[in-house]
RNA sequence: GGGUCUAUAGCUCAACGGUAGAGCAGUUGCCUUUUAAGCAAUUGGUUCUGGGUUCGAAUCCCAGUGGACCCA
């Protein structure tokens, strides 16, 4: 090392830096625009026929994630979106000029190879390089090959990294996108349309959270951003969609935690001239075929208990009431007074504010004492009116509405509900609800159901959850690509 | 919003009041069927930030920032 050229040799992105000034003064593109690709790295594997080696050409690419170099030869392993892929790369194969240029690839680069298939000696099966070349240089270096990235910050901050070095964080984030795509065909073979409402609203409704809210300039106008989808798709059940779904984008200005993200995705279901019944149907078929057709296992290990989640046969279904009753042991709780239901669930450690109703109480009850221990799917139905003032009160029991809750591993899945089609009771009840808020009444959905909207069943599903459940994850985080993190 | 834990080389982690180390990655050699390839040599640090205690701080104390978990 002379004395005007300073040692880089510990400096990584600068060690890079240098490789692609000489490339470019060489007269080289380190940031080729296409590659001819014939196969994926798992289509490759497939196409490989057993011991005729040699026979089948195949051109790749993908990142160069491990290098073997043994001096005039080196095994490598690309990355794409099938997995990996191992490269068998010969000085006398490709040439030395080609070779001399392989050997200064560093591990992160994107690479093009073309060759043909055989099986190594251990059975791998590889592909000959004849031909190959740098697409993209990386000038940055990869992670640790053998513990990836640990560190969460990281994690989420830099998914692409985790996406490149994780093989658990990629299969499961990958599951997610088949779950989704699988939900679609199930939906659409069932003849329900898909639809997109707006994100942005004038009155946040459907459901009891805090909005984040926003401005239009052009407009003058201030507005929300949904806290759900509810309202919008049943205007389109007046509008004459009988069967109708959305998966998008839910925003609830509330606190983040493994179970919250403020940006989270839902999917709503409205099926005309069914009910909640009809739903408990729909959504176990949903989730039956997901587990047989994606996961290819009606057994699911939950991570938070250790239990093993059984989706198959029929699934347990229970009153809300009845829970409530077993778990307070007392067959006379709805009739007690509010100060005996609040002294029984601070006895159970819970903490009761003296503001709360007293379904508010049972529901602090239920949700903390009750759901966590519903690990088998559980449809809980028949819940206290109060709940959710969007369903059809109970013929039989009016303090009660035609809904159920879908609990699997101690998390509410999927509420559904037999939707309430009576505009003056519907009006009844969100008044109620708002209190002396009612500029919180939606009066536009009011006049949409005064039009007539069909009796329905109409069901939510949190595929962030579903998604967390059905891959085995301990966190929201785990299962969205860029979960929200506080800004550097 | 409260409590606990956490931040050290590009990455994964040691060092626990006394000269900041290892593995991987990097650099330089050797090696034409490897499997976390191997062998030899070697570079690399604002110990998150700012104060304080101390002869001496990665280490102890205070504050701040990011993150994780628990609680509200």
């Amino acid at each position: 090392m002379s004395d005007t050229t300073p040692d880089i040799s510990h400096d990584q992105h600068a060690v890079r830096r240098q490789k692609l000034a000489d490339m470019r003064a060489a007269g080289f593109d380190p940031f080729r625009a296409t590659f001819e690709q014939t196969h994926f790295s798992g289509d490759a594997l497939k196409a490989y026929v057993d011991g005729q080696d040699y026979a089948t050409r195949v051109a790749v690419a993908g990142r160069l994630v491990v290098i073997r170099d043994m001096g005039k030869s080196q095994f490598v392993k690309i990355l794409d979106q099938q997995g990996l892929l191992q490269l068998y790369v010969k000085k006398d194969l490709v040439g030395d000029e080609a070779y001399a240029a392989f050997k200064k690839l560093d591990l992160g680069d994107i690479i093009g190879a073309a060759g043909t298939l055989f099986k190594t000696k251990t059975g791998e099966i590889t592909v000959r390089v004849d031909s190959c070349t740098l697409v993209s240089k990386a000038l940055r270096p990869l992670p640790e090959k053998w513990h990836g990235l640990a560190d969460p910050e990281k994690i989420y901050r830099q998914r692409y990294l985790d996406l490149i070095v994780n093989e658990d964080s990629r299969k499961r984030l990958f599951l997610r996108s088949r779950i989704v795509s699988y939900v679609r065909q199930f939906l659409e073979s069932r003849r329900f349309l898909e639809v997109e409402t707006p994100v942005l609203q004038g009155v946040a409704g459907g459901a009891a959270a805090r909005p984040f809210q926003t401005h239009h300039n052009a407009l003058g106008a201030d507005f929300v951003l949904r806290i759900s989808l509810e309202l919008y798709l049943k205007r389109l059940l007046v509008g004459g969609y009988d069967r109708v779904f959305e998966i998008g984008r839910n925003f609830r200005n509330e606190g983040v935690s493994p179970r919250h993200n403020p940006e989270f995705t839902m999917l709503e279901v409205y099926q005309a001239y069914s009910d909640y019944r009809g739903m408990m149907e729909l959504v176990k078929s949903l989730l039956q075929g997901l587990c047989r057709d994606v996961l290819g296992t009606s057994e699911i290990k939950h991570a938070a208990s250790g239990q093993v989640i059984n989706f198959a046969g029929d699934w347990r279904e229970v009153r809300y009431k009845d829970l409530v009753r077993e778990v307070v042991g007392d067959s006379d709780w709805f009739s007690r007074s509010k100060d005996e239901k609040a002294a029984k669930a601070v006895e159970l450690g819970l903490y009761v504010d003296r503001k709360w109703e007293d379904f508010e109480i049972t529901q602090e009850i239920f949700s903390k004492k009750i759901e966590p221990t519903l690990i088998q799917p559980t449809f809980v139905t028949h819940l206290p009116k109060e709940l959710c003032p969007l369903a059809k009160i109970n013929l039989d029991d009016p303090s009660v509405i035609d809904v159920f809750e879908l609990t699997i591993g101690g998390m509410e899945i999927a509420p559904a509900y037999s939707e309430q089609n009576d505009p003056d009771v519907q009006r009844q009840m969100f008044e109620a609800q708002a209190g002396e808020e009612q500029q919180k009444v939606d009066q536009d959905f009011l006049l949409a159901l005064e039009h007539g909207m069909p009796p329905a069943g109409g069901m939510g599903i949190g595929i962030d959850r579903l998604c967390i459940l059905l891959t085995g994850a301990e966190s929201i985080r785990d299962v969205i690509l860029f979960p929200q993190l506080r800004p550097e």
